[in-house]
DNA sequence: GTTTGTGAAACGATTCACAGCT
DNA sequence: AGCTGTGAATCGTTTCACAAAC
């Protein structure tokens, strides 16, 4: 299972179709048309049958695509058939709403461990998980990797947090900082970033 | 101030150098070159150039940019000269992130709304504000519209939250719901989607 | 010598349009 | 008849490369 050159647009469209076909599932529905699916999920017939053609052929035609076999394979082409063990640095409020919402565990990602700079934060028990002191990141990481670390500090330690990170292996970084990591090709970082998304609107509301 | 055609990607980038800047202003920086922004924030210095072209001619050639200026030109590009007025629907984990997070009323955004379905949640104050049923939103909204409203219910009610958002004259959406919602063109809208975030990093992590 | 601003070239993504299967 | 899968055409974005400004 390795083909390169997937355009980053292109997976997430396919984590969108995922989105939409559970609907459908949960709907009832049997079968849909790139059609129907490109209506849910905000873009053209052709895109949603130019998206999959990079992974091989799902759909019947003159029929469409069933719904149970294309959000398997979407499954499978997203990885999503086993479990990932998530870390998080960073026990604020973003950490604290990642940590709790329990749609994360239902989707296949186990948070396995948090870590805060604040000693008055450590020892706190979050959802069953004992915060723990940044300062034991190194032999937690050796001891249980993690497959995904999220990183929810202040902008300014974000970068150390990460190096230390990328020493220990890990290859999937998601970052809530507000600065641009630097990281090695071989590791996969993807930004969340509320500043950024406000100010895309403000700038719509004053350019229409 | 009106020019088309920007893209989304500038857009975002802008704001990104914005950042960039605000972190050497905070170092006592006074000048920089696109080579250096471009550095900090992850792209190249052509990029930096001509996204900085669309809107004019900051620099000085031989010398670089002022980092006062340009990032005061920048708030002026992004519309960060004024306040703006948020409202937020959905009081659980991730509202009560977004309304406690102190850097955004630093940054100009100011909530004056939140709304919720739970009765059990309305009354509630949080940070001083009071938590009040979504049935007053339509009228809350006539007396003190806001600028962008924050959807951080579930998936199933977040378009039709919207869609009176909408029919109220909103016109600028922030969605964390993982659905796709439809907007009119003159409507702006932002997706955060967590699970989307996530998957595209399992992508990543199997197929490299 | 250095660095900007910008047309032109290269690249990449989306859309078109239709042959081919059901 | 209906809908997929896909090469070809189109469209948009990024990179190149250099003249102009300091």
């Amino acid at each position: 299972m390795t083909m390169r050159k997937i355009a980053e647009s292109t997976v997430r469209r396919l984590s969108l179709y995922l989105r939409c076909l559970e609907g459908f599932e949960a709907q009832g529905l049997e079968t849909v048309s790139s059609d129907v699916l490109a209506a849910r999920g905000g873009t053209t017939s052709a895109q949603v049958r130019k998206d999959l053609s990079f992974f091989g052929s799902f759909g019947k035609r003159g029929l469409g695509y069933s719904v149970r076999e294309l959000s398997s394979a979407l499954r499978g082409i997203l990885g999503l058939g086993r479990r990932y063990r998530v870390a998080v640095i960073g026990a604020g409020k973003i950490g604290s709403a990642l940590v709790q919402y329990p749609g994360f565990r239902q989707r296949g990602f186990d948070i396995v461990a948090i870590f805060d700079a604040d000693t008055r934060k450590v020892g706190e028990a979050w959802d069953g998980l004992r915060v723990r002191h940044v300062r034991e990141l190194d032999q937690a990481l050796r001891d249980q990797p993690a497959d995904i670390v999220a990183i929810v500090t202040p902008g300014e330690v974000a970068q150390g947090m990460v190096d230390r990170c990328v020493a220990l292996g890990v290859k999937a970084i998601l970052n809530f900082a507000p600065v641009q990591l630097q990281v090695p090709d071989d590791v996969a970082v993807k930004h969340v970033n509320l500043a950024l998304e406000f100010e895309t609107l403000t700038f719509a509301l004053n350019n229409r």
